[in-house]
This record gives structure tokens, C-alpha cells and sequence, in this order.
DNA sequence: GGCTAAACTTAGATATAATCTAATTACTTG
DNA sequence: CAAGTAATTAGATTATATCTAAGTTTAGCC
């Protein structure tokens, strides 16, 4: 994504384009790795302006919130972000908690009758297991 | 599920079946609302024999690295845990945080080549959004 | 039954992750 | 420019989960 293509999406969700939310789209845009929200305040603050923990934690959230980026949730273990955009289902390692891409497919929805009143953000395919890399250590 | 169910499910999984053990598969069995680590601690405690946090812990782990508990990991708070079993999907709410059922269909499966030679121990279709109470309220 | 190794449990300390607080700064709109 | 709203900040605080090192229980074997 280029800089004019992040400002854009940004307003169009009604955020304003300051260069800490600018430099987490940024970091995203560059780094297809899903990392964590420590690794991407620790990188923000690699560049200037600076950015807070606090802020680039309400930045993430801001920006979840408007659809652009996605979070994954990794059970005892830091959550891990990525872009929206290119769509896929995630793959998440048992082991080494690494969050990794899995080609996208079409899901069948639910019934409306099973969802309710509830109203949806999104969706996602998480499989678990272990990646290529644990699998190959075996159990050990 | 009843008492002998578990201490023979616990047994064919190659897992003792100690009363702390038992006691947070009971309390699973009795409780469908995918209670947090710290709740099914805090309800193992008020029973004979009493259970550690770290055995709670640790037991959850081992039943879900044998298939008989599921757990659902939520953005910034605590895991939530239900009983394998009656198969389902699952809907988390963004403000609340609670996890509720969504009614199992099907789902189409990646094709072998996007897993690679990752091992697949489960896969989980999860909903995000707001659960009827809180979509109830508004953006409040 | 007694022995042994492995599985299991424990209390509390520690590590990790994320949010909160209260004050400040920077936009944006009229 | 004034004023309101959005955003940022440093650091404290809370929440969540794991680790440690020692003790206990169990299953299998003789």
C-alpha cells in the first residue's frame, strides 16, 4: 500500500491521518509477518515521531475497529495483526505461537436463524497446529 | 457427560484421572458458557480437593492438546474454554468479550497444498462482532 | 506389599500483555 | 481566532498466564 493509498483509507474511516497511526499502516503495509503489538510499537519507535505504547495500543484498536487491519488472537500469548486487504484464513502454531497465511476460500455463511440479533464484523478460519518448522522437530 | 464418561475419556487420552483433573472436566460438563481459566480455577476451589492455579492451568492445557476441551482465544482477555463434543462455531463479542455458540454446519477444506506439511489438530470458524445484548445498547 | 520412575500437584514468584490515568498537544470547524 | 474534539504521552496499574523447585501420588513391576 502507498502512502497516499493509507492517508486515503484512513479517511475514508473517518481517522485522521497522524504520522503514529500512519507509521503502524505503514509497518503493516511493509511487514506481511503478523506481528505483535509490541513489535510494532518497538519498530514505530524506530522512526520519528515517536509513538507511545498507549497510543500505538489504541491505534490498533482504532484501526480493527474500522476494518483495516485484523487481529488474531493467540491463546496465552501476544495477539498478532496484519492488513486487511488480500484475503485469507490464518494458521496458528501450538508450539511457537507463530501466525502464518493460508490460502484463501470461500466459507459457506451461517443460517441467518443461527446468528440472530447479533451483528457481525467478521469472520475468520483459524486452523492450529503445528507449523511446517515445530512439526518437523517432532514432539520434542 | 457422566462421571465414568470422563474418567474414560481422560484414560483413552493417556491422562490420569485425578480429582483436579475431574474436577475441571465436571465443572466444563456442568458449565456451557466457556468459562475463563480464572472462573473454572476459582469454581475447582470451592470443592475437595482444591487445585492450584498452576494445576488449572496446566490441565487445561493437557485436555486441549487431547482433543477433549476447546479453547477460544479472545483479543486482550482471557481464554475462554468449552467441552469437544457436540461440534460448533463460535461468535465473540467485541465489547463484552463473551463467547457464544453458533450452530455447526460444514466447512469446505483447505486444499492439501496451502497446509503444506503443517499439522492440523483443529480448526475454528470464529464470528466477531456484537453479541445481541451489547448490539442491544448501541454504540453507548 | 515395597520399589521406582513418571505423572501430577503446589504456593507463590515472575513474566508478559494490555489498559488506564490525567495531563498535554494538535487538529478542525465555525 | 476560539472552542471543541481527537489524538498522544509516560508511566503506573491491572490482568493473564507461566515458571520454579520441591513435594506427592500413581501405575507398573518385582
Amino acid at each position: 500500500m502507498e502512502a497516499s493509498s493509507i492517508k486515503e483509507s484512513l479517511q475514508t474511516s473517518g481517522l485522521r491521518c497522524t504520522a503514529q497511526r500512519y507509521a503502524v499502516m505503514a509497518f503493516l503495509t511493509d511487514h506481511k509477518g503478523h506481528p505483535t503489538a509490541a513489535e510494532i510499537f518497538k519498530a514505530v519507535n524506530r522512526v520519528d515521531p515517536r509513538s507511545s505504547r498507549a497510543t500505538t495500543y489504541n491505534n490498533l484498536r482504532d484501526l480493527v475497529k474500522a476494518g483495516l487491519v485484523r487481529e488474531v488472537a493467540v491463546e496465552g500469548r501476544a495477539g498478532r495483526f496484519d492488513l486487511e486487504g488480500m484475503r485469507h484464513h490464518h494458521f496458528v502454531c501450538d508450539r511457537c505461537g507463530n501466525v502464518e497465511d493460508v490460502e484463501w476460500y470461500d466459507l459457506p455463511k451461517p443460517r441467518a436463524r443461527s446468528l440472530g440479533k447479533r451483528v457481525v464484523r467478521e469472520c475468520q478460519l483459524i486452523f492450529r497446529g503445528l507449523c511446517a518448522k515445530c512439526a518437523g522437530r517432532s514432539s520434542r
